[in-house]
DNA sequence: GCGACAG
DNA sequence: ATCTTGTCGC
C-alpha cells in the first residue's frame, strides 16, 4: 500500500531551508552518552530504496536481537519521495519514509543503525543524527564510502580502524569489518560514542562487510518497493 | 567557474 | 540509489 508520509514540523521545501534546519537541529544531538551495550537488547536497521521513474520510495525497519542477530520484527512504508537527492541533504529524502516504517514497529528499536552518515557530514548533521534527534533513539551511521573525508588505510585485519577526518577533526572511523575488504565508515548519530558505535558494528558483522541490520533492511525495502511497483 | 559528492 | 553479464571463490 502506498501512503502519504506526514512531514515533521517545519519540514523544508528548498535546499537553503534544509541546510538551515540542519544548522538548527544539530544543537539537539546528544554526545558522550555511553548508549546501549553492544550485543544486548535490540538493534534496528533502517534503509530506503527508490523507483525514480515512478517517484516511489520504500523504507524498511528491521529489529534484530543484538545477541543472536535474529529478526524480532519488521515494518515497511511506501510513498512518494518529497525531496531530491542532494549530497549533504540525504536525510530530507529518507527521513519521512523511515519514520513511517518505525511507527509500524511494536518492539523497542533499541539502537538505530542507519545507512549513511551521522557526524561525518559537512554540517555535522547527517541522516543518523537527524533520525536520532527526531526519534530520541540512540543512532549510528554506517556508510560504504568516505564521501569527502579522508582516512589512512587501516591494517588488513578485521577490527582494525583508522580515523576518518575533516581537516584536523575526527568525524568518524574507517572500520575493517572483514579481513582484506574495503572498510565501512562509522560515525556517531545520537546518544552514543564513536568507540561504542564501532563495537556495535563489529558485533553486527560476523560474516559480511555490512551490518546484518543494514543487509536485512536493504533486502526488505527492495522487496516492499517491488510489491508496490507491481501493484501500482 | 569546475569537479566531487552519503543514498 | 539504480542500470546489468560474467566470473572468481567459499
Amino acid at each position: 500500500m502506498i501512503t502519504s508520509f506526514p512531514l515533521p514540523a517545519g519540514w523544508p521545501a528548498t535546499e537553503a531551508r534544509a541546510r538551515a534546519v540542519q544548522e538548527e537541529l544539530r544543537s539537539r544531538v546528544v554526545l558522550g552518552e555511553q548508549g546501549p551495550a553492544p550485543g544486548t537488547g535490540t538493534v534496528t536497521g533502517v534503509d530506503v530504496a527508490y523507483d525514480d521513474a515512478r517517484d516511489l520510495v520504500a523504507a524498511a525497519a528491521v529489529v534484530l536481537d543484538a545477541a543472536s542477530l535474529e529478526v524480532r520484527e519488521e515494518a515497511t512504508a511506501v510513498g512518494r519521495a518529497g525531496f531530491p537527492y542532494v549530497p549533504g541533504l540525504l536525510a530530507f529524502r529518507e527521513v519521512p519514509a523511515v519514520l513511517a516504517a518505525l511507527r509500524g514497529l511494536a518492539t523497542d528499536p533499541g539502537l538505530l543503525v542507519c545507512d549513511g552518515y551521522g557526524l561525518a557530514h559537512p554540517r555535522r548533521f547527517g541522516l543518523a543524527c537527524h533520525l536520532g534527534v527526531l526519534t530520541g533513539l540512540p543512532a549510528i551511521g554506517v556508510a560504504k564510502n568516505p564521501f569527502t573525508f579522508t582516512y589512512p588505510e587501516p591494517s588488513g585485519a578485521r577490527g582494525s580502524a583508522a580515523p576518518l577526518t575533516d581537516g584536523a577533526e575526527e568525524v568518524g572511523r574507517a572500520l575493517r569489518t572483514r579481513a582484506g575488504v574495503k572498510p565501512v565508515f562509522v560515525s556517531v548519530g545520537h546518544r552514543t560514542t564513536l568507540e561504542s558505535a564501532c563495537a556495535h558494528v563489529l558485533a553486527l558483522t560476523p560474516r559480511y562487510r555490512l551490518p546484518e541490520s543494514t543487509r536485512r533492511a536493504d533486502a526488505l525495502c527492495r522487496r516492499a518497493l517491488e510489491e508496490a511497483s507491481g501493484s501500482a
